[in-house]
DNA sequence: CCCAATTTGTTCGTATGTATA
DNA sequence: TTATACATACGAACAAATTGG
């Protein structure tokens, strides 16, 4: 109890705590372990606690926090659960990012007919700035004509082109995106999402549907127009649902398909 | 603890325990809540505990498995988590059964492009013996040539055709399974391959593909033939990643989705 | 309608094991 | 090797939902 602590250590144990106050104050009716999970929650949306960064250890972040180690981690599991937290026995807990093992075994579907999933390389066919037409702005939640930015992509696996995509963002949520910007990224669209802008998605919702290939996407693919595609919408969402990306996929299913795994993610007998 | 209990409760309660052992005796190096996991699994799968059956209470179940109370609920969560196990307060907790709930929720993808959800109303078009080809024979880890039932049909919503389904089933899992029987069947065909034959379909993977209908899915769909339709190969699975079934549907999506949520399946907060 | 018994849900605290740096 | 972190396991108490008298 009594030995002596460096004062930088303290220092450092302070600075990392402080985005966390106690939730003693709360007295909602909801369960102890929710109040912990939603100031967690709010620690990382409101970003004092960025995408990457390790969680304080349980022991102090419950002391922090004002609850047992055990409501703790019952808060923590479900954030890991949710995708928000990733835990790493001897190391620490973080705040998720987005990788790319995540991008391809969460938000990309298409494979190959043997099973093999490729990290795809995106060509950018276009970028601009338009105003927000009825289906974009009913699926963003915004109202149609809002500014927004559109960009178009075709996907090469094995160098073939199979899916071509277009994107729709907010303006107001991308200030400052650039062709330039976009070109540049290192890794996937998530993570300029996640580094440049603050927006971490978390889950998509996709609708998928059989369409005649129109000439546009039939030139991107090198198909022939009428052939039979698979048209795929995704809205993206980050913290409480917000919808942050509506996404077009026209996906030529010739020689690759749509994947869908109806279990639980978490999996592990 | 020397109350005088009825003989009848007392054999009760050892009726329902009977199907579990103390795990004691097992000396693997798997975290304890990992075994009691499996000795659980393992009693649900050999049918000593069927679906629908409640299980003994946490305290009862602990002390019969040799573990504590919070060792146990580790486990049981996680079979919640699998689907395996439903929990309800107050009540108790019960081997899951395929409610038509969730035979909605977890296996069934077609929505009107409104969102609306609605159980299809199930039309048998044919039932054949036949000998697995090689796809589905690969598709449900058996030989080619091996005996199964085709079962083809027609699943209508609002009225109208929309999805053409071919079932394959091994021919040995299914024994007496009979044109009327499938005809007479009051609840979905999950339903009936858990009260009839014992197999709980826990899990499937699906891979879509766009393609243009040919001329028998285009008669039963009511459509020309080459028009664009999704294929979804589907095999679903039982305890142990043991394909069951293997399933080719055929979906008219002129006026229905395919849809596919990218997200956990628990949900919450 | 309420009461009492039963069952799961939540919360606490502690000790020990195991992976990591 | 040592210290730190998460992982596992135990036990106890009370809360909340359900059921049946």
């Amino acid at each position: 109890m009594y030995e002596s602590w460096p004062l930088a250590s303290i220092a450092a144990v302070a600075a990392t705590l402080a985005p966390f106050r106690s939730i003693a104050a709360e007295h909602g009716n909801a369960p102890l372990y929710r109040q912990a999970k939603r100031a967690l929650l709010e620690a990382i949306e409101d970003g004092r606690c960025p995408p990457g960064r390790a969680l304080p250890a349980e022991a102090a972040l419950a002391a922090a926090l004002g609850v047992s180690v055990g409501t703790l981690r019952h808060a923590v599991d479900e954030l890991v659960a949710d995708h928000v937290l990733v835990r790493q026995q001897g190391r620490g807990t973080f705040v998720a990012t987005h990788s790319s093992d995540r991008f391809l075994f969460q938000f990309f579907h298409v494979e190959g007919r043997d099973g093999r999933r490729e990290l795809p390389q995106v060509n950018l066919l276009s970028f601009e700035r338009e105003r927000l037409d009825d289906e974009a702005a009913s699926a963003l939640a915004l109202r149609a004509g809002a500014p927004s930015v559109a960009i178009e992509n075709v996907l090469l696996l094995q160098g073939r082109p199979v899916v071509h995509d277009r994107l729709v963002l907010p303006a107001s949520l991308f200030k400052g995106l650039t062709e330039k910007r976009l070109r540049e990224r290192p890794g996937t669209i998530y993570q300029l999402y996640q580094s440049d802008f603050g927006i971490t998605v978390l889950r998509a919702s996709e609708r998928a549907r059989a369409v005649a290939a129109d000439r546009h996407t039939a030139r991107a693919l090198q198909l022939a127009p009428g052939t039979p595609v698979m048209q795929v919408r995704r809205i993206a969402q980050t913290f409480g649902d917000r919808p942050v990306e509506y996404r077009l996929s026209t996906i030529d299913t010739s020689r690759h398909d749509y994947v869908h795994l109806l279990s639980r993610p978490g999996g592990g007998a």
